[in-house]
DNA sequence: GTGAATATTTAAGCGCGATGAAATTTATCA
DNA sequence: TGATAAATTTCATCGCGCTTAAATATTCAC
């Protein structure tokens, strides 16, 4: 009754119209900040995965190690980004998160769990066990795919 | 068994580990498209709710008109869109998608059904069902919720 | 029909993202 | 040790997005 076939069309539907909520009202919050997409993107990726030196967010963001350098320029003269020497190679350089950065994030990542959570009270109590679970299957899946794709590379 | 928190917090995951991937994804096509965020969001917008005037524009990016004027400007001379007179009011401008234009969104598009292809081939089979029905229901929720947030505006 | 409102465009100017090229400092290794 | 490689920065330059201010064309209201 559900086929392979049928489960992907609701994947797809589901992600377009997900996709198109959800990256709408980040796109917003971003601008709201003041920042770009690349800074805030940045931004995030140390908040969820700590501290790294410039390399690291010059692959990330897939441009020159001068553009990287000269974000993070910006991003420091703002108050959101601090550089550390690194203790084990002092040709590189440790950018951390401010407490200023990671309230910004964090306020961030608020806003999308005001709208998750008002999804959840919409939907039909009767269905929320079964979406739930789904909702575990599916956020399982995608870490191990994640993980798969990372381990390629 | 499975209470309202913790449909909010399996929602929250799933938009977290979601995001973090498509988000990543769909980031890094743009980028290698050659446009900006806003041009393929506005080529995006034309793309899923059709033609619509220079207005439209402005106050889906919230710019002045004059920067939508610009943008939309680049697009035409790239070749993406095209500019017509309204003929109901020959103040305003119809704003079409070119085929160029139409081909660069499905081609970002079947992208991103690549990677849910992926993940619906990864899930467990005797999970399909549920988790199916369930984004069924997901779908519909968030459609219902955007169409009440129109509403309100 | 005349004046106000609307839709869009043009122009000047600023900051950011990005690049290539060159410089600096520190690590590696033969 | 001494050449080479690596991590980052600085500089000049360009295009884009954005704004404000001003111009143009058209519609609407009285």
């Amino acid at each position: 009754m559900f086929s392979t076939h049928e489960l992907q069309n609701a994947l797809k539907d589901w992600a377009e119209v997900f996709m198109a909520r959800s990256m709408h009202e980040w796109v917003r919050y971003v601008r709201g900040t003041g920042l770009s997409m690349p800074q805030f993107s940045t931004l995030m990726r140390l908040y969820y995965r700590g501290q790294c030196g410039l390399s690291e967010i010059t692959a990330e963001l897939d441009v020159t190690a001068a553009a990287a350098s000269q974000m993070v320029d910006r991003l420091v003269r703002d108050g959101y980004l601090a550089r550390a020497e690194d203790p084990n190679d002092r040709r590189a350089k440790q950018i951390t998160l401010t407490d200023h950065g990671r309230q910004l994030v964090a306020d961030g990542i608020a806003v999308r769990n005001r709208w998750t959570e008002s999804l959840a009270e919409h939907l039909d109590p009767a269905e929320r066990a079964a979406v739930g679970q789904a909702l575990r299957h599916l956020t399982e899946a995608t870490r191990q795919l994640n993980e798969m794709r990372k381990n390629e590379r």
